[in-house]
DNA sequence: CGCAGTTTCGTACAGTGTTCAACTCGACGT
DNA sequence: ACGTCGAGTTGAACACTGTACGAAACTGCG
């Protein structure tokens, strides 16, 4: 009813099952992420993660609200990987290496972009980025408006593009399935040309902002 | 194990229940489009579309090889709704509309932006997609190279701003989801960036050239 | 020791995609 | 008219899925 306690950090021991009270969210989280990492998302089930955890089928659903409440922890947590870069660069460069530390991250999850492009749950990882982006862009100079645009719109690239990229690669071995050509240049193209088109707004929102008919 | 025959157009006649060999590939199809424009790819089922025919439950799988390949029929028919526009329009207008023209469709068919996101099928709507943008980008002068680029970018922005838009509309009424403000303003924003962007780019990144006014 | 709360466990149910063998029916050859 | 054949249909069955529910087991406290 009360779900796990948020202080526990007791790991659970080398033994080969499970002691009393020592199965933590982080546990089921790690264990999540682990078969995400290995097989995807798309083939993360309740009753893997248990055989993961060496544990009882329904055993996490003690720690853990909803198989969608599982997607969003794991989530998050892979976004708590994404580096963010150090501020005394400048906000280009900040701004591209974020969102190519990210495509490398989400590269490794497979099905996760896929998932972070529904939801949106307001974890911990997922606000840390989302702030990071907002102070970049506000010290570029953007306003509140065009900064949550862009934000929004970077977002659908970044998954977008990783999630295609993913279905490449996993179709590659299954024939009937022509794919075009996906490499990452497409990303760094996009977001080059998205950088660009930021600068110029930046030049002048009152001249080069509408083009004349 | 053959399949249906190809040049069958016998719709089924108005009356209660399936007369022998009346249905139809295109049946199947169109039932497909049809639930999913009602709830969605992610509420589509074997069963359900056997329903929605009249039909017994494993009916459908004469005419279709797999769950996949129904997704992929019933994506390419909701591409078979996307205009294209006339061509004797500027290539950033043909551009602009046809993108845009496409997530109103798309918007019409929760779950198809998704799944085109991930699959790839070369069936014909498709392909008769990727040629307009490929005719439109070629007089625009664009080589065949940036060309497939451009064409993969837009469609991660499309299929990523209309999965996200519909997600937003869909957790409007479930709390415990906070989401961004999703406004089409970030799509339209996101097109207009990138024609302003590939503009630019005919200059030449080598050669500088004046863009025709 | 007894009790209460926390954590674990197993069963059950409804739903999914898919396979398979049997069945029905229309048409064709004789 | 009859038989045969194959295209099309049908329902049962299998291995999964998420998850609700309740009973068990264990721990710590009084």
């Amino acid at each position: 009813m009360t779900g796990p306690p948020e202080g526990t950090v007791v790991r659970p021991g080398p033994e080969r099952a499970w002691r009393y009270g020592q199965l933590t969210r982080e546990d089921v989280v790690d264990a999540g992420l682990r078969l995400t990492r290995r097989s995807g998302f798309a083939h993360l089930s309740m009753r893997r993660l248990a055989a993961e955890l060496g544990s009882p089928s329904m055993n996490a659903y003690y720690y853990v609200r909803d198989k969608r409440h599982l997607l969003d922890l794991v989530g998050d947590a892979v976004l708590g990987e994404v580096p963010v870069p150090p501020t005394d660069l400048p906000w280009e460069k900040r701004l591209t290496l974020l969102f190519e530390g990210g495509r490398e991250v989400l590269l490794r999850y497979p099905g996760v972009a896929q998932h972070l492009l529904r939801r949106t749950a307001g974890l911990p990882n997922e606000t840390r980025l989302y702030e990071a982006i907002t102070g970049i862009l506000g010290a570029a100079g953007f306003d509140r408006a065009v900064s949550d645009r862009v934000q929004r719109l970077m977002a659908y690239l970044l998954f977008g593009a990783v999630t295609s990229e993913l279905a490449t690669a996993e179709a590659a071995d299954d024939p009937g399935t022509l794919r075009f050509s996906d490499d990452p240049e497409v990303f760094r193209f996009g977001l080059e040309l998205l950088v660009d088109g930021l600068r110029r707004h930046l030049g002048g929102p009152g001249a080069q902002r509408r083009a004349p008919g």
